[in-house]
DNA sequence: CGGTTTTGACCGGCGC
DNA sequence: GCGCCGGTCAAAACCG
């Protein structure tokens, strides 16, 4: 299954001329405003003016796209090499797996340990489940646990001194249990989905053995129901419940700003982690908008505005600083991150319903 | 008053 | 069979 075939990657934002457009908003001028020569030059420079900014805002546009393809194609690469590590660990534990009978309960229990034969098991559901005949022959009888109940892991960094197992992932948890286990002297939380009667999903919540201010939590099954539409912060962990890949995905949010890339994805060991940088604040991020578009604004200062224009077309370092900076506002914002994480975890979903179809 | 949290008891799987 | 351990239940307490 191919990222970029479920996730439409031309993010077109709906900013750029209509073919025709610059004939038609000359010629609308110029029928307005027969006879008026000198109005008519003013209008004039003032509609090519508005043209050129669109065109420059389009070209923006298309370089941001671009931008955003090279992710997804990074991605991609990334996951094939994950898929292939897999099918290289598959070949070499599956025979342990099977001799061994361990209490399968370890594999889910630790959520720390970062269990070859949890991510097969993973690997193997999903696989069966989305993909060839072919694929099935990996593992031929595959529990039907394994199939039905999806397990994903989300790791999300908190202050060291809250001591509330809490992860605020939009939806809504009912704590039904708690306790201290043998292999981490922190206590671990056992939550369900008290959001939609009926909601297969739990989840456990513990910390980290080895850093207690990071809080490890593991989702059990599918939502049922959407998310808490009020609850923009659902996004990451959201679609990390959902997530197609099936394997260990770990979403941390980091404190600081050591981060320079909001979002990067790692290949370790472990499996793939994808580190969002949820903790940059929003008057930051706002900032950053508000100095972009009054910058770039068409409305503001008559007098500087065709030079400002000028400056950004001629120099490209500007230009790219400008991407950059439109980019780094876009990713910083929580809003616009949750937006795109909700639209994406909905065409996985999507496109999970469709392949269960067939 | 209804929903959530707490916490000790209970259950079932697994290893010895 | 027994003990260990993780997971769940359910009554009481708590909270808004």
């Amino acid at each position: 299954m191919e990222f970029t075939s479920l996730v439409d990657t031309s993010l077109d934002l709906s900013f750029r001329p209509l073919p025709g457009l610059d004939k038609m908003a000359k010629q609308e001028v110029q029928s307005n405003f027969t006879g008026l020569s000198r109005d008519n030059m003013l209008v004039k420079d003032e509609a090519g003016d508005l043209l050129e900014e669109l065109n420059r805002v389009s070209s923006e546009n298309k370089k941001l796209t671009e931008m955003l393809t090279v992710v997804c194609e990074n991605y991609n690469a990334l996951r094939n090499q994950l898929m292939e590590y897999m099918n290289n660990q598959n070949n070499g534990v599956v025979d342990d797996s099977a001799g061994s009978r361990k209490r399968k309960a370890e594999n889910i229990s630790n959520p720390n340990n970062n269990n070859k034969n949890n991510n097969l098991d993973i690997v193997c559901g999903r696989s069966s489940e989305s993909s060839s005949s072919d694929e099935e022959s990996c593992c031929k009888k595959p529990r039907e646990e394994d199939i039905k109940t999806k397990v994903s892991v989300v790791s999300m960094k908190t202050e060291a001194s809250d001591t509330s197992l809490i992860v605020k992932d939009g939806y809504q948890w009912r704590k039904y249990g708690q306790k201290v286990t043998r292999d981490n002297p922190s206590p671990r939380a056992y939550f369900r989905c008290s959001f939609a009667p009926g909601c297969p999903v739990k989840k456990k919540v513990q910390r980290s053995i080895e850093d207690q201010s990071i809080v490890v939590a593991t989702y059990e099954g599918e939502h049922n129901h959407p998310i808490h539409p009020s609850k923009p912060e659902a996004a990451a962990a959201a679609a990390a419940s959902t997530t197609s890949a099936g394997s260990r995905l770990n979403v941390r949010t980091i404190g600081g700003t050591t981060a320079s890339v909001p979002c990067s994805t790692t290949l370790n060991p472990s499996g793939p982690t994808i580190t969002l940088d949820l903790t940059e604040s929003k008057t930051v991020a706002k900032g950053d908008i508000m100095k972009m578009s009054s910058s770039i604004s068409p409305t503001g200062g008559n007098s500087h505005r065709t030079t400002e224009a000028d400056q950004y077309h001629d120099r490209p370092e500007l230009q790219q600083f400008l991407i950059e900076q439109m980019a780094s506002s876009l990713t910083k914002d929580p809003s616009f991150k949750a937006a795109l994480a909700a639209a994406i975890s909905g065409k996985i979903l999507q496109h999970n319903n469709q392949t269960s179809r067939w």
